[in-house]
DNA sequence: TGATATACTACCAAAGAAGTAGGAAATAGG
DNA sequence: CCTATTTCCTACTTCTTTGGTAGTATATCA
């Protein structure tokens, strides 16, 4: 039941962008350095965001990542959906057409009120929250735990 | 953000002996053969929900295990955190001095209400509804989905 | 005493997580 | 036009977890 990094980086990825793109566009070697993070793999992650288009792309020198909307307009239900897949604790849950007996399986109502819990959750938070608690808290200490 | 077969198979045992165990005990090998698992998978399985006190074995011929409390007094988050370890989508989520400074990450509040939420949807459920709605239910079909 | 069950420990294959590596293509600035 | 910068794309690697299998020891009923 663990969110992996590429959910939890992708969350740092887009709170970077929103506090460091006002008016142009961040690099991934920039957001790389001030979170500790490998470039590399956050290439891979920004795919992610981009290819669900909450991110947009700019080639060459001098460019790099810019958000497509206002941070309040994304949620974390948004991010998290585009980074790690599913949030859904059993494949069915997320598509109840996924096996023909889902309505007759014993334990599939839980799995609904779960994903039901979690997706009222993330959907209620936005982007605009992140950065407000972020740009509340000192950025000098090490912010994500290791575990 | 995935239950694994453990958190499943586990329901399906408790639901299970719930059912057959009226007035004695049931056998691993009777499990197995009505849920088509692994009778070694799960007795590794059923050994974590005896480690939680969740059910007794008896050793030995007509040996087997039952429940140490009624079904309306177990609930499906004692089953999930004994078979699945933790339900936190994060470590800290589910024990908050795992980092120094929990209250200064961005993030820490996306994982502590998403926790409270699937907290207090497995809280509610009960052994017992499981037993209800299984009983309910054409147990000649194929119950669970394998995706 | 033998058949039946659990207890315990070790092992194994496949999949997923997390990250590395390298080259191609685009572009701003000189 | 040239070069440094930066994204794009694909492949590879390493480590851990998942989902089992296997074998032996121990207990108990008949």
């Amino acid at each position: 039941m663990k969110i992996s990094t590429k959910g939890r980086y992708g969350l740092r990825i887009m709170t970077d962008i929103a506090v460091y793109g006002k008016g142009g566009c961040v690099s991934l070697k920039d957001i790389a350095e001030r979170e500790h993070l490998s470039e590399k793999y956050l290439e891979q992650i920004i795919n992610l965001l981009g290819r669900e288009n909450l991110v947009q792309s700019v080639r060459g020198a001098k460019g790099g990542y810019h958000l497509t909307k206002s941070p309040e307009e994304i949620t974390v239900k948004e991010i998290l959906l585009a980074t790690e897949g599913s949030l859904a604790p059993v494949a069915c849950a997320a598509d109840n057409d996924c096996c023909e007996n889902y309505c007759d399986c014993v334990t599939s109502f839980i799995w609904t009120q779960m994903y039901d819990a979690v997706m009222g959750v993330v959907e209620k938070i936005t982007l605009k929250d992140l950065v407000e608690k972020s740009t509340s808290v000192d950025r000098s200490v090490e912010l994500e735990c290791k575990k």
